[in-house]
DNA sequence: TAGGCCATCTGGTCCT
DNA sequence: AGGACCAGATGGCCTA
């Protein structure tokens, strides 16, 4: 087919106007559709050199229910399309070309009843024809709507997966690991963002400052060693001293440990001004925002914001991830904190690109949590409407907070070497 | 090279 | 009837 063609196909007239285009279907999709409807006849339709195999690395033919014929049609769907058949009338209107297959498809089943009438039965054998269910002819036409609307709930299926990707994206970005180098897993992402509800709903809960170390820990909880090893990385602290995850310093150079520890992804959007931006990690801000990519924490900032007015807590049992109940569902971390604040995100329900007018993103309504509460620090935190970045609030808060990150470090270092 | 992860195809089921 | 959803199957890619 030549690219002329495939550009006509692409782009008929009810492309073109809209009245048959899918929202979201990508011109490969529609590509595909027209190469189908184009090629339906003259080659084959399963098997590596079926047309209908959309390029790419990923192209499966399943053989689940039905054996498939290797570049050929399956059994299942029939006789094979004869050769040479006119195909000019795709171009008829889908609506004449219906009426025209219909047509033609009881014009062909009535000749093959009759052929079988005359031979005295289906085979031909001269054996009286079988009474009763007989087995409906699968013509060509109807193998073409077969294959039409397989390949459009093909499409639609990719569609969906897709969109099922990209809210998984944008959970990737919600959670305490947003690596671009090493994307966290689906099952994984699905785990760490329950700990990460968990853990917050801990610390709002419990109305007490939260222990750091308890807090990772509780991320962790029922993820892989990597993985683990990577929200600690994140959350620039080091599981394992031979871990592949950069320490604090290696992912920060120049930056203080405590801010890297304490607000691990900047919080303003001034790209560039500060150490972290330079750094090449993920969370630095020298990305924009609305790609997505580079997004501050605003949750756990704003969680050490709220976390710094409370005493250490933690003596109540976090989730046992890996037990069948816990990922069955039948705990529920505690959703409201004095009847104000609820983990569930607000707004809109797709977080992706959404910030706050001024700028500053603010996803989890942990800000207007804080707001809430009354305390100052978090009187600080809904100050983040007001463009002062968490980071230069909390500093104030952790006089001692290079002392203290070193014997997190240490308990850290000695609840993964356990 | 085995295993994990993923994208895709596919047929079945349910719902509108 | 058609679309959404689901789960099984399959093969490619990547990593330990």
């Amino acid at each position: 087919m030549s690219l002329q063609e495939i550009v006509f196909l692409s782009v008929s007239p009810a492309a073109l106007d809209g009245s048959s285009v899918t929202p979201g279907l990508k011109a490969s999709d529609m590509l595909t559709s027209a190469l189908a409807k184009r090629t339906l006849e003259s080659t084959p339709t399963r098997g590596p050199d079926s047309p209908f195999r959309p390029s790419g690395a990923h192209c499966k033919v399943s053989t689940k229910s039905q054996p498939r014929e290797p570049g050929g049609r399956p059994e299942w769907l029939g006789h094979a399309p004869g050769p040479g058949r006119d195909r000019q009338h795709d171009r008829v209107p889908e609506g004449a070309r219906e009426a025209e297959e219909e047509e033609e498809e009881e014009q062909e089943e009535e000749q093959e009843e009759e052929e079988e009438d005359e031979d005295g039965g289906p085979e031909g054998d001269g054996l009286p024809r079988r009474r009763g269910l007989r087995r409906r002819r699968v013509t060509q036409a109807r193998w073409d709507r077969v294959r039409l609307r397989r390949m459009e709930a093909n499409t639609r299926e990719r569609n969906r997966m897709h969109g099922l990707n990209h809210a998984l994206d944008a959970l990737r970005r919600a959670v305490p690991c947003p690596s671009r180098t090493q994307k966290l897993s689906k099952i994984e992402t699905l785990r760490l963002a329950r700990n990460y509800i968990w853990a917050l709903s801990e610390v709002l809960s419990a109305g007490k400052r939260p222990d750091l170390l308890a807090f990772v820990q509780t991320l962790c909880r029922g993820l892989s060693q990597h993985t683990a090893s990577l929200v600690a990385g994140c959350l620039q602290l080091s599981a394992r001293p031979s871990g592949p995850e950069p320490r604090v310093e290696a992912a920060f150079p120049g930056r203080a440990t405590f801010d890297t520890v304490y607000t691990p992804y900047r919080f303003r959007h001034d790209a560039g001004t500060g150490p972290c931006a330079s750094g090449g990690h993920e969370g630095g801000s020298g990305v924009s925002s609305a790609e997505g990519g580079g997004r501050p924490f605003p949750a756990y900032s704003a969680f050490c914001g709220l976390a710094a007015t409370y005493q250490p807590f933690y003596e109540r049992a976090s989730p046992e991830c890996s037990s069948p109940t816990c990922d069955g569902g039948a705990l529920s971390p505690p959703l409201h904190y004095q009847g104000i604040f609820s983990l569930k995100h607000e707004g809109p329900s797709e977080p992706e690109g959404y910030s706050d007018p001024d700028g500053t993103r603010c996803r989890f309504g942990t800000c207007r949590c804080a707001a809430a509460s009354g305390g100052a620090a978090l009187r600080r935190c809904a100050a983040a409407d007001a463009h002062v970045p968490y980071d230069v609030q909390l500093r104030e808060q952790f006089l001692t907070a290079q002392d203290q990150l070193n014997i997190v470090q240490d308990q850290f270092y000695t609840a993964f070497q356990q």
